[in-house]
DNA sequence: ATTTAGCACTCGGAGAGACAGAGTGCTAGC
DNA sequence: GCTAGCACTCTGTCTCTCCGAGTGCTAAAT
């Protein structure tokens, strides 16, 4: 593989990322950076094409990148980029006030940026909020026999649930199991409440029990409900305006979200380029992805170990030059933010 | 206009609904209950255009009703279905368990039933909730200077937020500060909070309140939030499997989706249809409609009183006569859970 | 006074054929 | 090993024709 080929394959690439048009060899012996004639470069696509890493839509059309080459691209040929310095300061700005509070809001932030960005549909996933303790649970009373169940955990997240009684209980009782749940809960991590360990709570209860089951029941389903890994995706809508995604496809995305899931844990470290054909043959089991598109997924640590992942959804024919480098930094901008959180925890 | 007329008019909908072709007059001859010959249905059909009821797409096409066309077919001649006993049987069971304890969860539940129904969207809005009184107020610590507030009304609204402040307070401090809280605002309904209000706890706290006006600020910008009208939506995706609805439009709409509340909040009483033409007409000031859309708004009531509204949007080509009584069904059903709540609250 | 039968007319959509243009592969020469 | 030139291929577009569905009108029938 010689320099010039990768040169014409990294030519095509670009030129077919922005016209959307099969790209032929005069184009390229256009260019500026390239002094061979068309007729050379002919030859070195047919043997480009050989390869697999470019093919014709017909005979009398220009190239066009298979994922292959995309891959290939992206791996040899990419100018490596770097954002400029006020486009970073801009971003920052995004992320000041309220939302940089929390990692929910960090992650709707950095998606909805991406997505308005890049045109494209950006996704995160949490990871292991198993690994959070309870920080805090409360009992509210909110009407006749109705009760809020709020659980806090060290990550920050909140949440509650709403719960029906048979009957209603006097401030005693409730200052009571507030108490003992906040002294049983308090610092238990989210994956060691297990139905038994609730078995175990009901019995060191006793009488109470008969009365207060829905809450134990409630409260259970609030710490499974946080422990789920939470799929956020933002700007679905902007591929939609994408020619190459079939419509159908991304409204069976849409319908079905989780399907992405298994994929995206499937990065381990880096920023890691999928296209659907990649996805069909690693998760065959998978019914379901968008033909034509390629994911871009990248990690976001806290205190170094992964917290979670960031990702791009967008048609295959993308201008990954730019948008890596914003899926970096985010990636990055998050790891510090969430670190810098738990640092004043400590 | 004559009841032969009416019942070609019907007929024309009736067929177009199913069909999505413009219907000639032998096909409306053909009907059983229709026993003039395809000539005298031309006569009428002719007639029917003149009055703006119906329209041919070209001259040797057949009618499409008008907008005019569907009101008076609602207004005059759309059959007055009642839902079969089994059917409203399975649309309850869909509201057992936990998602009927909270408006919330009923909106939601009623919402996604309506949209994968009609296979339209469904919208909703809460009215009102400035009429609602806090119920609780608490601080929470949740990390080091990092505080969430919570918020809930007698309406049983939970809303949180994440503050920072420049300093930690002590355990006295906090409660000395949640007791003031609860002191002043328990009781207080949200319309009364203004910045005036929170201008005098300032000053009625003195010494503390350097340290606690971000708490004091995000306060007063949670119970804004809860103030805002909620708008839920539900199946927009549904409207991009309709040929007759661009697109365009639809994604507009989807990133958009606030320009439908004064249009929604129009309706006063029972069921209300109204096309994308008459919003144009009475929304002026809109920028933004779907165009060959048409929307169908009811009411749920609390008590009596309008407590909010739920419709669906749609093309304009709908099947009124199945769609129109599943609303009804379920504004019905909504109004009759949530005062069912507040009776158990009394 | 309506209703019906018959007929000429209109228009859109599908299909066939012609044509221009873009791009290729190949061959022969530099 | 590169380039110029040329024949070839394929698509998209344009035009033309033809078919069929549906209408409006007129004259006859009820």
């Amino acid at each position: 593989m010689d320099d010039r080929k990768l040169r014409i394959l990294a030519a095509v690439v670009d030129e077919y990322v922005t016209t959307g048009e099969p790209v032929g060899s005069k184009t390229i012996a256009a260019l500026p950076d390239i002094n061979v004639s068309s007729a050379t470069i002919r030859n070195d696509m047919a043997v480009l094409e050989q390869l697999g890493l470019l093919e014709q839509p017909h005979t009398s059309a220009g190239r066009v990148p298979t994922f292959q080459g995309y891959k290939l691209y992206i791996e040899k040929c990419m100018p490596g980029a770097v954002l400029p310095e006020d486009e970073k300061q801009r971003l920052d700005s995004m992320f000041a006030g309220d939302a940089a509070l929390t990692e929910d809001g960090l992650i709707q932030s950095a998606t909805s940026a991406l997505a308005e960005i890049t045109k494209c549909a950006a996704v995160a996933v949490n990871a292991m909020p198993q690994f959070s303790v309870i920080s805090k649970v409360e009992v509210i009373p909110t009407g006749k026999r109705l009760y809020v169940i709020l659980l806090i955990t060290s990550a920050g997240n909140i949440k509650n649930k709403a719960c029906r009684l048979e009957f209603d209980l006097n401030d005693e009782q409730l200052q009571f199991f507030t108490a003992f749940l906040t002294e049983h809960l308090h610092g238990v991590s989210l994956s060691d409440l297990s139905p038994e360990m609730f078995d175990q709570l009901v019995t060191a209860m006793g009488a109470y029990m008969a009365t207060l089951s829905p809450l134990v029941q409630g409260l259970y389903e609030l710490s499974r409900d946080m422990m789920r890994q939470e799929l956020t995706v933002n700007g679905t809508r902007n591929l939609l305006t994408c020619e190459e995604l079939k419509t159908q496809d991304i409204v069976e995305f849409m319908e079905n979200q989780d399907v992405i899931m298994p994929i995206l844990n499937d990065t381990f470290s880096g920023i890691h380029v999928m296209f659907s054909e990649d996805a069909k043959r690693e998760h065959p089991q998978q019914t379901f992805v968008i033909g034509n598109s390629s994911m871009i997924v990248g990690q976001y640590r806290k205190d170094g170990k992964t917290a979670g992942r960031l990702g791009i959804i967008g048609p295959m024919r993308l201008n990954y030059a730019k948008v890596i480098p914003y899926l970096e930094y985010f990636t990055e901008k998050i790891s510090n933010l969430i670190s810098e959180k738990e640092d004043d925890d400590t």
